[in-house]
DNA sequence: CTGCCTCCCGTAGCCACTACGGGATCAAGC
DNA sequence: GCTTGATCCCGTAGTGGCTACGGGAGGCAG
């Protein structure tokens, strides 16, 4: 298990970071993980460096940044190349992004739990779900088009 | 524009549901929406069951529906099928994921904003932003499955 | 040395589209 | 009737971020 050579096996590295043996080598052929020294027998070979790369890029990812930023956030993880106001930029950026799915979310939310919730209320002929859904909804507001109606809905 | 034959284009269809022309053929090809009669030439001629159905379709998409919830929905609309019941599982389970969803960003967003207004605060010798991603961050929280990673879906 | 676990690699699949490109068809103006 | 330019056709490939599969080879404990 490669204990003695001071290294982490695959495996042992996907456990250690908590992420999918397959997402590691995905990791490698895209480049976001360096691809490591190898034994005899080609198997991959990693150490402390790795571990905590791959656990900042699980962090990232988590953190819902793309895999092309989770790659500017390493590189401005290099103390030599490092930026915290770039850093920073794409934080912020990607938190406006988070913002705007929380506002779309949130709508989303109203307007299901309206519907879910008035079809226990009363056992009404039309189905408030699927009228959710369909095309004479609500009040038909004049020169609006079907696209700012649903828009509406949202 | 074959306006005296009472029926729309593809492009034309496109534009009253507000969908893409791309996505239509699309859905033709994965049986959501039936494939219209042709025109001598081979263009395809929609009616107004056409229109209705993909506005449908389009309204719950936005609304998160997946493609196969969609499809079930739409058997669900028919008269001869009507199921409010059934309707409204599809609908609540739904909702129980945007629900968790947005569970999840919002601790998402409480951290983003945090290591981003931390960095604004002051000129700090570690990057707040980055230091976030890095080893020795609060809590790591594993057993974050696929699940809360593809938030990013919305 | 034998069994069993782990790891290797390449490829294909997932979702819901979107993009591309070269050719055919349509409606309208002249 | 003919040309023009918009629209539409179809098939294929690409997107993001993995995950799954499968047959074979390496590694290590007993």
């Amino acid at each position: 298990m490669l204990t003695k050579v001071r290294g982490l096996a695959a495996g042992q590295l996907a456990k250690a970071a908590g992420v999918n043996l397959e997402t590691i080598r995905y990791y490698e052929t895209i480049g976001l993980m360096p691809a490591p020294p190898r034994t005899p027998g080609g198997h991959r070979v990693y150490d402390d460096v790795h571990v905590r790369r791959l656990a900042f890029i699980r962090r990232g990812r988590e953190l819902g940044f793309s895999i092309e930023e989770v790659r500017a956030l390493l590189i401005l993880n290099d103390p030599r190349q490092g930026s915290c106001a770039e850093a920073k930029d794409i934080a912020a950026t990607h938190l406006t992004e988070v913002r705007h799915k929380l506002a779309d979310l949130t709508r989303l939310e109203s307007i299901l739990a309206a519907s879910v919730a008035r079809c226990t209320s009363e056992p009404l002929a039309p189905c408030p779900v699927l009228d959710m859904l369909g095309p004479e909804t609500s009040s038909p507001r004049a020169g609006m088009t079907t696209y700012d109606r649903s828009l509406d809905r949202l």
